[in-house]
RNA sequence: GGGCCGUUAACUCAGUCGGUAGAGUAUCUGCCUUUUAAGCAGAGAGUCAUUGGUUCGAGCCCAAUACGGCCCA
């Protein structure tokens, strides 16, 4: 055996310079070196990696095209599983269909002449059975030359193994991707969060779950779709880039459009353009995109995170109550086949019905535990939240620092489904007063798991109302509040031709998802979180 | 932003009182025609996150940094 030995000539570091040393006299060798100098540069070539393309060098030098894109597969393992799952040995047997089937493969028993190995497509796994003297010699020891994490067509008929488990008896194994990088260990899988969620494409490889939650994810927003599309509402996509950014109340991230030489914010919300378009005649619209808000990262934080926004013109945030009940127990059954849903060892009940609609003062009396004159008397609210360890500012307003002591108080307990509403008008600069009672808002916020859940009111569409609501969110950014709204002249134009009057919520899905999928973690459903750089 | 915890082989993890770095899986070699965490025999594999300090001697003690996790704000 030869060595072939290259130096990493092209880093110029100052590190001792390492060798990379393969054991093969494989002319195709070089094919490799800008991926194992790269390795080597970094310290992260290892020997299994080393021994893998040595072995794929072995399969060069037999004419083996390790990236082939020429096996058509003809059915999901699910499928063949389905069908054939239940079916006996001889009525297998005489069935004689051959069937090809493509997938990962994801297990590998090997008895010399015999090897049992099980394939993972989009669908299911599926165990396969090769023999020497089925497919021929030379066709066995290539074929042998595979491994786990290689992706493989495989060409067969079914039959049950002494065990009885469904498998392929192979006619042909094609390699169709050669897997350069080992797989995680098969029985303890793939633990380290930070790898996890890093590197999601071994995560969904090897967990069950991750492929299982992001399965659910997708359900879910489809349910959604479903759900909104057979009421009549219209799905359209508003700007993601904004001059003003509004609709919520969070730091925005900035950017800059070069040619127009102009300051963008990545947007907090749509819902000042979905608005617009109520304006313009469309009476049910709804987007479900991402947002941006430039804020902490924690467990129920990612900076970007998907928003369902639905408005319904002519509906009032009673209205919106119903409705809610109605859509996350159909997404629930959709998705999880249950109105009630196991979350983090507890059962929540999203039964139409079964949720509990109260107000929000009547929340920080009845569940807060709080005396009912804090509600007006400003200098004992203060107080009381100051004495709970929250900051208060000096001229914060009375349903702000009420808002602290809901947040403090009552949120956490909120487990079951609880619509909250009339909100205070303090915090609640888009929403329609209260016909009777101008200090609070036809508001309401949805909360379960002790977390918000959605967001929801009957719209503010008096113009001269909304431009002096706004104004008072400029005071208060010029005052230093980094979320207050900006002024944005054009909504408050379109509001001036009239805005129908309307109801509109948002749904934070990543949140939602989180409940259906039992995830502790906002990371855990989203598929790429944001990170620190590596190294 | 604060507190606590973690970082050891490709993966999952041990590592005692500070004294030559360990196991299982995976890999490699050999055997093996119904296994499924296959089995048996053997072998190789490490910048103990990084940097500095204490010490005759540091994976272990101390400090700082990086990344991650959990909790709090």
């Amino acid at each position: 055996m030869r060595f072939l030995t290259i130096r990493k000539s092209h880093l110029g570091n100052d590190k001792k310079i390492k060798t990379i040393k393969l054991a093969t006299k494989s002319e195709h060798a070089a094919k490799f070196m800008p991926m194992l100098e790269a390795l080597n540069a970094r310290d992260e070539l290892n020997p299994v990696i080393k021994t893998r393309v040595e072995k794929a060098c072995a399969l060069l030098d037999l004419g083996v095209e390790l990236f082939a894109n020429n096996f058509k597969k003809d059915i999901d393992v699910a499928e063949v599983l389905d069908r054939y799952g239940e079916t006996d040995a001889d009525n297998l047997e005489s069935l004689g269909q051959v069937f090809h089937v493509a997938g990962r493969i994801m297990g590998w028993r090997s008895f010399g002449k015999v090897t049992f190995f099980h394939i993972s497509d989009r669908t299911e796994k599926i165990q396969c059975y090769a023999a020497r003297d089925d497919m021929g010699s030379d066709a066995y020891q290539l074929f042998k030359k595979s491994e786990v994490g290689d992706i493989v067509g495989v060409v067969g008929r079914l039959f049950l193994t002494k065990t009885g488990e469904l498998t392929v008896h192979c006619d042909q194994v094609q390699l169709l991707t050669k897997s350069l990088r080992p797989l995680p260990e098969k029985y303890h899988g793939l633990k380290d969060v930070e790898i996890r969620y890093r590197q999601r494409y071994v995560d969904l490889i090897v967990t069950e779950r991750t492929k299982d939650i992001f399965e659910k994810r997708t359900r879910t927003v489809n349910a959604l779709r479903r759900f909104l599309d057979a009421r009549g509402f219209m799905e359209v996509e508003t700007p993601m880039m904004q001059a003003i950014p509004g609709g919520a109340t969070a730091k925005p991230f900035e950017t800059h459009h070069n040619a127009l030489d102009m300051k963008l914010y990545m947007r907090i919300a749509p819902e000042l353009y979905l608005k617009r378009l109520l304006v313009g005649g469309f009476e049910k619209v709804y987007e479900i995109n991402r947002n941006f808000r430039n804020e902490g990262i924690s467990t129920q934080h990612n900076p970007e995170f998907t928003m369902l926004e639905f408005y319904w013109a002519y509906a009032d945030f009673h209205d919106l109550m119903d409705i809610t009940e109605e859509m996350f127990s159909f997404v629930a059954g959709q998705v999880t086949g249950d109105t009630k849903v196991p979350y983090q060892g507890e059962t929540i009940d999203l039964t139409p019905g079964a949720w509990t609609r109260i107000s929000f003062h009547d929340s920080l009396e009845k569940i807060g535990g709080v005396s009912p004159d804090i509600y007006t008397d400003y200098a004992k609210c203060k107080e009381l939240v100051r004495a709970k360890g929250e900051k208060v500012l000096k001229d914060e307003k009375l349903g702000k620092i009420q808002a602290k002591l809901f947040d403090l108080l009552v949120e956490p307990k909120l487990i079951q489904p609880h619509f909250i509403f009339h909100y205070p008008t303090d915090i609640s600069p888009l929403s329609r007063r209260n016909a009777d009672n101008p200090a609070i808002t036809d508001r309401f916020e949805l909360f379960m798991t002790g977390r918000e859940m959605a967001n929801a009111f009957s719209e503010l569409n008096d113009p001269v109302d909304q431009r002096v609501r706004f104004e008072e969110q400029v005071a208060e950014k010029e005052a230093g509040d980094e979320e207050a709204h900006f002024m944005d002249e054009d909504y408050v134009r379109a509001l001036e031709y009239g805005m129908p009057p309307a109801a509109g919520q948002g749904v934070g899905i990543d949140r939602l998802v989180m409940l259906l999928t039992d995830s502790a973690s906002i990371r855990e459903v989203i598929l790429f979180p944001l990170l620190r750089p590596e190294v």
